[in-house]
DNA sequence: CCAAAAGTGTTGAAGTTACACCCATGC
DNA sequence: GCATGGGTGTAACTTCAACACTTTTGG
């Protein structure tokens, strides 16, 4: 019975995405604040990510990491690339935490990437959650993280949007219930652009991909949009027939 | 000094296609011939691959795999996925095949797939190279091949797939001279459908990424056609644009 | 009444598809 | 002279981009 051996060869680290109708966000763990404590350095933040065990496959790895993060489970999540720079541990603050959280340190380890796709009410990091010090960060405010994340989040958000046009995986970011508004916005901040919003519409509808329901907002102060749930028994339909074009 | 010791638990496979003017080929080894006596079934290929080495970059690795054994270099690649079910080197022959040249060969191995475009003229396969026995072998009759190697094998196909939807890669596989018709032949091995002559090369010309040539075909029975070459100033101009879309 | 986002059509330009015949060459 | 692939234009259709005003609500 080995099934629980960590394999101290090969990573996985998860690129979290979150949308909370302003900005895309990434969810990061702060790895300044339990450990090392001589470290005056600014709070420097990480992907989560783990060690993979012995006897695992690499998506049952990224599964379980987000499980263990966040306690969701059934999440969109894709691969998005392998890294394995020979010195991406080698920095002076990577080798302190790592002697501090790893039982053999200076292993070279090759990591694994995957990004994967969760509403954000869906988790809500706990202020002092022990464990963990997991927190949410727009995308573009995200400044200097440990090893090569950066590297990493850079690919993870090049990976999205080109898997964006060409499935709508974009809905796992939403609520089930939304607006056309909140998912031009979403479009928005994942490519980083305006959209024109007729024509967005106009699309969208065409598509066909969206239900409208009786449902509207309440509670706006300006005229309450329509609520709109994702029709995923028409995606599947138009996958069947090769459609693949969900530019916007 | 352990730049030279292998690293036993992550190698790299190799998808190396290549182009007759008619088919997609790819690369693979005859495993079946020089090892292993009482292998009494047909002849099994595999993806030519190996072990990484302790400091190495994967796509340092990757090249070096394509260096000896095709003694190219400066080749395209392009990293597809990693692959790591723990039970892709478990079946019989794969086993028995492990034990004939890895030192470890029980260690659970993740493999990091590439592929790269080479001109099969390039290389051509020497009949009884000693060291590996490599074949040319059209990617629509490729049968069972080793470990899990089908499954890189289609997504390396895939990956092609979209690499060419953005980046004109596919000029890798022709020789510097190359007519509109092969071009397109190219084209329509890879996606594997017919594309209309008159389209295509109002397309091509319009993109401006070739450029024509005085040289004539000879020797052809029928109208010599006109030679171009592949534009790599107008292809960066496009690319600095903001340009990328080469579909076809 | 003001601010804020919702909702709604038209037009011109660009791109895509489908389609058929003559040409130059080797054998 | 025949088989082979080279080379060429047009018309119908679809998609895309640009653009401005009225509506409904809360405060």
């Amino acid at each position: 019975m080995n099934g629980k051996r960590l394999n101290p060869h090969i990573s996985i680290d998860c690129v979290l995405f979150g949308f909370d109708f302003e900005k895309l966000h990434v969810l990061l763990i702060d790895r300044g604040r339990y450990h090392s404590d001589f470290l005056h350095e600014s709070i420097q933040y990480a992907l989560p990510g783990d060690l993979i065990y012995m006897v695992e496959d690499l998506d049952e790895g990224a599964m379980r990491i987000l499980k263990d993060l966040t306690g969701l489970h059934n999440i969109f999540m894709e691969q998005f690339g392998a890294f394995g720079n020979p010195n991406r541990m080698n920095s002076e603050a990577d080798q302190r935490w790592l002697r501090s959280i790893r039982s053999e340190p200076e292993e070279r380890v090759v990591t694994i990437g995957y990004f994967s796709l969760v509403k954000m009410t869906d988790y809500v990091p706990v202020a002092s959650s022990f464990a963990k010090s997991a927190v949410w960060v727009p995308v573009n405010e995200v400044t200097e993280l440990a090893f090569d994340h950066n590297e990493l989040l850079e690919k993870a958000l090049g990976s999205l949007r080109e898997h964006m046009q060409t499935r709508p995986i974009g809905f796992n970011l939403l609520p089930p219930k939304f607006t056309l508004g909140q998912l031009q916005k979403l479009y928005e901040a994942i490519h980083d652009r305006e959209i024109d919003k007729r024509n967005f519409r106009r699309k969208i509808m065409k598509l066909g991909i969206v239900k409208e329901l009786e449902e509207k907002q309440k509670g706006v102060a300006h005229k309450p949009a329509r609520f709109f749930s994702f029709d995923k028994g028409r995606y599947e339909e138009l996958l069947e027939e090769g459609f693949q074009n969900f530019k916007l």
